[in-house]
DNA sequence: TGGTGTCTTTGATTCGGGTCAATCTATTTA
DNA sequence: TAAATAGATTGACCCGAATCAAAGACACCA
């Protein structure tokens, strides 16, 4: 959004910082606030009666949370790590958005985004193997983490533990961790303290993730 | 769209009609124009430099085919069966977008639907087993078929090949047709001629499906 | 300092779906 | 009517990832 637009939403608005796990939009629970995420990473998730899980998203900073117009689809919101929100009522937002067609256009843009990004990891979960899966998962945090890195490097932090890569990708936590150890024993990536990541060659990573 | 809107742009509009087979986006080249889709289904499809294929959605009419104020993802658009189109320039649909804030509107509501859908897919796609997978195929063509049936059963023409709806659900097309088998000796589903397909009770259906 | 719980890694085994190959069924062509 | 072709089914076997189980690593706290 414009600078314009921020001062205005920010009128109506809450902050608040939640932890990792906290419920940001409830599955079934009619939520009566939009969200806009300051820093952190949600995670989208969808559920089966038996309990398997997919994770169908990601959403970085700054991007919108909450579904105008829209009751939820059975996705439910989870910080993923601690998160920043920017919160307005949902009445507020829809007025405004009647106001200005920009603002409708910025969501129409980021819906659009999202969907590629989706298509884009159907194609992930369908057709790769567990290896291009790990690895496609750990080239999509690397370039959302630094969207503008021009290096060949990267270093950042996982925004999850080895169980939510694993929903993410449709694998169990076991092969997670095989692939990951696989990776680190061909040194496509460095794994220190079970969280942070140092990939020496994006290249080679992207050619693992079936490029 | 109302009646309205699309007086106003059918005054652009060629139609056509074509084969199932028929690029209708190319996956790199710069389309000119966008399209309604008057029948038939389209597939929209992503391929791996290795061949390796995925069906990312499925569109059906009356639906919008195309991306303002895109570029095409790699994304490729392929009729399914016999479908009929109706396309308009490029530029008449951005300055009618422009001047029309409702068109904006019910593109952010469709580009909504098939953000869900395929959300609904990376469920099926990462954390269904192969029955399900096949059962949650048959479910959504039966569903979009007849969008507004309230009968307990259906009966319809599959829009693509086995090879198909496997690409669609991550499968090969051995493992689809020996799936179509067992619910076909289960009673759940009868197949004639390959193609067309009666669902019996769409509740046990849905069951096969995971829900 | 040691204990407790959580997360991760590693190993052994199993099984669902893939691969390869043969056969069947329809439709088209001669 | 037969031959050719394309799509679908079925069978035998194999392999990649799941499952089940144990051990390691690390943080937190008594």
């Amino acid at each position: 959004m414009t600078p314009d637009q921020l001062v205005q939403l920010s009128k109506h608005s809450t902050r608040r910082t939640v932890e990792p796990g906290t419920e940001l939009v409830g599955e079934s629970l009619q939520t009566k606030t939009y969200s806009n995420i300051i820093s952190g990473v949600v995670k989208l998730s969808k559920m089966m009666a038996d309990g398997r899980q997919q994770i169908v998203g990601l959403q970085f900073a700054p991007d919108f949370l909450g579904r105008p117009f829209r009751k939820q689809n059975g996705v439910s919101a989870e910080a993923a790590t601690d998160v920043k929100v920017c919160s307005f009522p949902k009445a507020a937002i829809e007025r405004m958005i009647g106001e200005m067609p920009e603002l409708e256009h910025k969501l129409l843009e980021q819906t659009l985004t999202e969907l590629d990004e989706a298509r884009d990891w159907m194609l992930t979960l369908g057709r790769k193997t567990a290896g291009e899966k790990v690895a496609s998962f750990l080239l999509l945090i690397a370039t959302h983490a630094f969207p503008d890195n021009e290096e060949d490097w990267v270093t950042f932090d996982l925004p999850m533990s080895r169980t939510d890569i694993a929903d993410f990708l449709g694998l169990t936590m076991e092969t997670v961790s095989r692939q990951l150890t696989k990776l680190r024993k061909e040194d496509v990536i460095r794994i220190v303290n079970n969280r942070h990541v140092t990939v020496p060659d994006l290249a080679r990573l992207s050619d693992k993730a079936g490029f």
